[in-house]
DNA sequence: CATCAGGCGAGAC
DNA sequence: GTCTCGCCTGAT
């Protein structure tokens, strides 16, 4: 077990900004467990103090990057325009959330799930997918746990077994992304050297990737932090706080951080109390 | 019972 | 190019 001392990071705050599909709590205590790029990993926290469950190696090598460690989200918050009443408070609330650096394929394919859906359903609908074709594997502490589906694994699905795992229309979708990419039809790993209009022209090449979903992909796996995905919360928000518009031009090339803050923020507001600021 | 969830594809125009 | 419509399913 590792300690790293972080400013700006809230374990509750990641985990619910919906995000990660993948991580929770776990266990009576404030310990979540997450799973990534195949690796099964428990973190909780005690004030500005982050306990990572894995080796110093591991840390280094995975975890240091996913959890964007060497970004200093002070610094993205302190640029906020003052007068923005609205803004600076949702960043406040939020100022723990970071951006995750998530895989491509597992990114593309949960954002394709979650069109039209709702978060816990999201949940489950991975978790049926991961348990029916991702590799069973078992962690240091004993814990089993499935890793994402490769493209392989989805391309061999039956669109029926698809339904099964409560994905619905999106059945259809999922499928024809994953023989999309097991084909090589788009260069995945060649998004990461595109800049952000580029990656995002690919993304929506495949079936069932709109603008919101490519841009999903783009801020939570490519980490094109300019991307500003907008969905029916973000768009109510942006229409109720910016009758004007809101100042994409101020933040161009980091706005996905703040729309972070703001859809968070929408979304703290009707969760139960006692889900809100464990560690406030 | 209707409406809505972190939309998208297809077809009409 | 813009607009409308249908779509799985569970929660409210």
């Amino acid at each position: 077990m590792i300690t790293i001392k972080s400013d700006h990071f809230s374990v509750s705050q990641i985990c619910e900004s919906g995000q990660c599909f993948r991580m929770a709590r776990c266990g009576e205590d404030s310990r979540y467990s997450l799973i990534a790029f195949g690796n099964y990993l428990e973190l909780w926290q005690e004030g500005d103090t982050v306990f990572f469950d894995c080796s110093q190696e591991e840390y280094d090598r995975i975890w240091k990057t996913y959890f964007d460690m060497d970004t200093d989200y002070a610094e993205i918050i302190k640029s906020i325009d003052a007068v923005d009443g609205y803004l600076c408070a949702a960043a406040d609330y939020g100022s723990g959330i970071r951006i995750l650096r998530q895989e491509l394929w597992e990114m593309t394919i949960s954002f394709i799930i979650s069109q039209q859906n709702n978060i816990k359903r999201i949940r489950r609908c991975i978790r049926l997918l991961c348990e029916k074709y991702g590799e069973r594997r078992q962690a240091q502490n004993g814990t089993a746990y499935y890793a994402f589906p490769t493209p392989q694994a989805l391309a061999g699905a039956a669109v029926e077994d698809l339904y099964d795992c409560n994905l619905g229309y999106r059945s259809r979708y999922v499928l024809r992304t994953a023989e999309s990419v097991l084909h090589g039809e788009i260069d995945m790993e060649g998004l990461y050297r595109m800049d952000y209009a580029g990656a995002k022209e690919q993304l929506l090449q495949l079936y069932g990737v709109g603008g919101k979903v490519a841009d999903c992909i783009c801020l939570f796996a490519l980490h094109k932090t300019e991307a500003f995905p907008v969905d029916t919360h973000i768009r109510r928000a942006l229409a109720a706080q910016y009758p004007d518009g809101f100042p994409f031009e101020r933040y161009a090339d980091y706005g996905g951080i703040l729309q972070q803050y703001i859809f968070y923020y929408d979304l703290q507001k009707d969760a139960p109390a006692c889900e809100q600021h464990p560690f406030h």
